[in-house]
DNA sequence: ACCGTGCTTGGGAACGTTCACATGCGGGAG
DNA sequence: CTCCCGCATGTGAACGTTCCCAAGCACGGT
């Protein structure tokens, strides 16, 4: 049954065009200096033949991969995957940056890698030995982990950092965080909130950071303090929960909270609803990601949308650009987040 | 800068351990018959230089390529991602698949296809060409595609048809969804519906064909009738809303939908809703895929779980098995859903 | 002592492609 | 008319690994 079939070669199609391997690669290559007339025949020889160049022996003799690789933190996307909370900004990366590197003949492959684990070398080597990618595309919390930036600097290998604004190395792709975060706090202020708590992401997150700063400024700037109303969560369902509780225990309780991301502000709803609170007369919430599920909850949360699928489909053009220049110089490249407002904001109860 | 050191080959550790290339290789590969202290010294010197074997000469040397590959449906997979309403099917695919792929140093990519297309027989053929994977998984509505399975039984390339029951060639894992609408059905029933319209999905999935036919025995079995109840949908949001309008438009009409997929249910959620109708108290509704969102619907609806990420994970190591043998012998897995009752459910208002 | 057998190791070719270099050809400058 | 240069094409080596086969060795049976 198996009839295991030769695959078509480059061989195949010299000499069915009649000429020589080299030319032949120079055609699928698209490379200058083949007459047009040549170029022809050997692409009809191709088209003929159906022949599609094998990826392993373009990159064995020196040539690239045509793989980009998108290292995402092991842990936090196994736990979201396990949670059966959703993973939108995978699927939203998947979808951006496998759509824009099909374009070019190129793919991408998620790659899980711990962040935390002191080996993050050794593993990440080992990746890059076994694939070989042409480019690497870092997720947060691994845009800003020095180990993997100065490794990938060393070996010579383009990367993009997602959610960084480091120019030390690589590209840089800052998602403008901390204006989205203020955006959204000034939101929450107009609507005469004076009290408004914060549930932030783990510290290793620098948007963790650039959150808070947004949040703290918008306070600020209206004469707000935030002081004592802050409460640190992991970005998981259960944290935003907790960190409510923590928050709405405070006295005076906030009116009104900000979460990190969306996970943690379904939390928040549910402890708010735990202690018969409505969302939004007794507590506005505002939240970062524009999951799929703030849409259904009750109410609907408003919430920061981050163009991930347009970041990542960026990130992997600029990797391919980098393919053809030598140099990657480092560059700062931003992204802006977009306020959705929903039900989930009301004027506080006087 | 970028110091482009070369990298560790299999030459650098014979030289370090004194031996030949083939012996190394044979340490790498675990064969057998080789003298534990020299398979020792070797490991230790691939330990000490950290070397990893490159899969692209690997490939090329008529070994491995520790690639599998799911074909996802194009169309369905972007409109998906598009909708922005969760790709939670892709995600536990990923998972399940990812995880388990990596316990045996393989890795999983996801590729998208047109099924539609006339030329898919080209597209694949190409990607097979390029990527040259160990193994394929197709996921519905591929898995029944006869192109495609013909295309990889002649290559010879071992195939997983996820939701299918087809013997004729690769192994299939079917995932009971005759049953789990039958179950879902009776859960109805045994509410006292006796109405009980169903939104199906496209003809070209088969798991739509067997969900009505779950459906319908289960019906007959309480001696009811389905006719004038079917509205079919295409998996998404808005054609749920559209499927649900017509049969709540019939009269009399349904006091309970089943919905073939949990977009769908959301969307007649919300044409209910739209007329003034409370799920479940005018209207009570249940769904496939258990989705993040019908967690936090309103009210949470009742849904079938389908184990998708052990299901992955089970193809990924049927994949992997079968290198080992020569033959992949047909074969059929089964796998069920689960129903998870939630708050979409109650007795029809009489 | 002789021979075959099975285990262990090594040597060279092969995989499919590109790289570096060589060759042939025509055309413009001197 | 000659020389040199650039374009178009070809040739052989190289990439890193495994496959195929041979060689060496120890062991047991005759």
């Amino acid at each position: 049954m198996a009839r295991r079939r030769q695959a078509i070669t480059i061989k195949h199609v010299a000499a069915d065009a009649g000429v020589s391997l080299q030319t032949v690669s120079r055609v699928i290559n698209n490379e200058p200096n083949v007459r047009p007339a040549m170029k022809e025949r050997v692409q009809s020889a191709i088209d003929r033949l159906g022949y599609v160049p094998s990826r392993a022996a373009q990159r064995m003799s020196g040539s690239r991969s045509y793989l980009i690789l998108a290292l995402n933190d092991r842990e936090r996307t196994i736990a979201e995957w396990r949670s059966r909370e959703g993973s939108d900004w995978v699927d939203q990366m998947l979808l951006g940056g496998m759509l824009k590197a099909a374009e070019h003949g190129y793919r991408m492959m998620i790659e899980l890698v711990d962040t935390h684990s002191d080996h993050v070398e050794r593993e990440l080597s080992a990746t890059l030995a076994a694939l070989q990618p042409d480019g690497i595309i870092l997720t947060p919390p691994h845009s800003d982990n020095e180990q993997i930036v100065v490794l990938l600097a060393n070996r010579g290998i383009p990367f993009v950092r997602i959610g960084s604004d480091n120019l030390d190395a690589g590209i840089a792709i800052s998602m403008g965080d901390e204006r989205s975060a203020y955006t959204a706090t000034q939101h929450l202020i107009e609507a005469g909130h004076r009290r408004i708590g914060l549930i932030t992401g783990p510290d290793e997150y620098r948007l963790s950071g650039w959150r808070r700063t947004g949040w703290e400024r918008a306070l600020t700037e209206h004469g707000l303090s935030g002081e004592g109303l802050v409460a640190q969560g992991d970005f998981s369902h259960p944290s935003g929960f907790v960190a409510a509780e923590a928050l709405l225990d405070t006295d005076p309780s906030p009116t009104a909270i900000l979460a990190s991301n969306d996970h943690m502000a379904l939390g928040a709803l549910e402890a708010a609803n735990a202690r018969g609170m409505q969302v939004p007369r007794d507590l506005s919430l505002v939240s970062f990601d524009n999951t799929p599920a703030v849409r259904y909850s009750q109410p609907p949360l408003s919430s920061v949308d981050q163009p991930v699928a347009e970041t990542s489909a960026k990130a992997v053009e600029l990797l391919i650009e980098a393919q053809r220049g030598s140099a990657t110089p480092p560059a700062l490249v931003h992204v802006d987040g977009r306020f959705i407002e929903r039900q989930s904001v009301a004027a506080p109860r006087s």
